[in-house]
Formats: structure tokens, C-alpha cells, sequence
DNA sequence: AGATTAAAGGTCAATAAAGGTCAGGTGAAA
DNA sequence: TTTCACCTGACCTTTATTGACCTTTAATCT
């Protein structure tokens, strides 16, 4: 397994462990890791994205820390999904779906089954389409089943 | 015996030995074996596609895989999912999706869930593309999605 | 208070470490 | 002799890792 996607784990783990939040130093997390410190920034940009669901705070100079914050899924998707709607020409690229997904699926929003079904769906491979309206038809389809798992009727 | 027929042996007494999925190293296995890593790419596209029951995913750069997941088609959906094969150029309408989804529902070979996930998905409303190019997709879409409804490693 | 220094974290470009694609070659079988 | 499966290597794309250099903030020293 990647050094990234240790990070990634631990981090989750902290997480669920501690609450909605953790603050932790950079240095002393690349230090637990060794790794550069950038490893870090690299890991949260990657992976702890608002699309993800998660907003990352940070002070520099003496004291300094990183703040992770787990967003609600209301907040996530008021950030995100919100504004693909109104946005209409930006499209979400598939890293930042598969991102959605793996949190709903963590946060047993969407089974394992729905998990795989979506994941299939919004490849790259399932949507042959030309790249700028590849990106919006992902976006559309996000929304479609969002919009579908809201039904009250389910 | 062929060097693509031992390669293909080598994955499947994995397969059967390990569980429905395992991940493996394209350069490692291409070692294995004394070839070109290519090779491995050659007999994973003609030996192991959904079709012949299997699917594989991979990730590239650091820390990257080749991941191969034994696929268990039960006799309902594999009817289905050769009657999109066979649709693959032309198409599939959307009322012939809806007919699909619908008798997928009623066996019990999908949640209403999925069912109302997959049936807003699928509609012309979502798949905002021209025509002759809309009904192709839908018919890549249900494809994918049918395929990871059989992954045996739910 | 103002200047200096130390202690964080941030950015970016270069490089490495995977896997993917494709055009062409070979050889045996139809 | 044409076809088809198999095999190879050159080149490409994606993802991860590293290090040099920069900015911000707090603490310390006149």
C-alpha cells in the first residue's frame, strides 16, 4: 500500500475515532510517516477535498496545526453538488465523484452494491463522450441519483 | 502451451485459491514471466472480460495494481446482459431499459432502490447527448451496471 | 515598541513509479 | 496465402514522492 493512501487511512481513522474534527502538525505527522512534510499537502489535496466532504484549515508560525473537518453530507453537498446545478458548464471530474461515492458508501449513505453500480457508471470508459460534455453528463447523472435516493417513497 | 494460456492459468489458480478478487503487479507479474509487461495487458483483454466472467480494474503510479474480480452471472441477468451486448452498436431506447429494469425489479435482482436509481439515470432527461449517441450510451451505461451487480465480491 | 529569530505551514517543479495503447512482427493453421 | 492468435517494444498518461524555496506567525531580544 501506498505511502499516500497510509496517510489517507490514518487520518480517516483519527477521524472517526476522535469526532467531526482533529488538528494535527504537519511536521509531526510527516515525522510519524517519514516522509517531506509536502507528502502531507499532496495527501489532503488529493483526498480531503470539500467535493470529498472535508475542509482542511491550517495556521502557520509557531503553533501552527492542520485542522481536518468532516463536513454533514447536507454541508457537502450545499458546497458541491449545488453548484454543478446552477454551474451547469462545469461538470465534476471523475476523481471528485469517486470521491462523493467513497464517502456515502463510509457514511452507509448508499450500499456496497449502489457503491459499485455508481462508481461503474460515472468511468470514463462507461461515458465515451468528448471531455468538455463528458464532465457535465457525470454531473447529471450524480444528480439524477441523488435525486432518486431522496424519494420517499423508497 | 502458450506463454498468454500459462499467464491465464497462473491468474485463475490465484483466483481460486485466494477468493473472488486479487491484486496483483503488472511489472512483477510480467517478471514472472519473462515478457514485456504488455503482455499481461494482451491476456487480461482477450481472457478475462465481463463476459467471460471477469472484471478488473487497476490504478496507475505509485503504489499502483492490477485488481481482477471474478464476476458470477446468474441466469436472469446474464440473459439481460446479452441481450445489451447484442445492442451495443444500435443502442437500447429507453422504454427498453425501463422494460429491463422492471423485470430485473420484479425477480428481485435489484432493490427498488437501484431500480429508481437506475431508471432516473437512464432517462433522456440525464442523458442529455444527441440521439443516435444517446441509446448507445444508455446500453454502455446498463452494461456497466449489470456487470458490477454480478461482482461475487459484494 | 520595534527588530530579529525561530517555528510552523505552503507552493511548485522535477522526477519516479506505476499501468495503458498501439502499430507492427512472427508463425502456424485454414 | 490469408488469417488469427500471440508477442514485442516504443511511446503515453496517471499518480506519487521529493526537495528547494517562500510566507506567515509567535517568541525573544534589545
Amino acid at each position: 500500500m501506498s505511502l499516500s493512501r497510509r496517510i489517507e487511512e490514518y487520518i480517516k481513522r483519527l477521524l472517526t475515532e476522535t469526532g467531526d474534527a482533529i488538528e494535527l502538525q504537519r511536521s509531526h505527522l510527516a515525522n510519524t510517516f517519514q516522509c517531506v512534510p509536502s507528502q502531507i499537502n499532496y495527501v489532503l489535496s488529493t483526498r480531503f477535498t470539500p467535493s470529498q466532504g472535508y475542509l482542511v484549515e491550517s495556521k502557520r508560525g509557531g503553533g501552527g496545526y492542520l485542522r481536518i473537518i468532516k463536513l454533514s453530507w447536507d454541508e457537502t453537498m450545499a458546497s458541491e453538488a449545488k453548484q454543478v446545478l446552477q454551474n451547469e458548464n462545469t461538470g465534476l471530474e471523475q476523481w471528485e465523484v469517486e470521491g462523493m461515492l467513497k464517502r456515502l458508501y463510509e457514511e452507509a449513505r448508499i450500499t456496497k452494491r449502489e457503491y459499485f453500480i455508481l462508481k461503474s457508471i460515472i468511468s470514463r470508459d462507461t461515458l465515451q463522450v468528448e471531455l468538455p460534455q463528458r464532465d457535465i453528463l457525470r454531473a447529471r447523472i450524480i444528480q439524477a441519483a441523488l435525486t432518486a435516493l431522496n424519494r420517499s417513497d423508497l
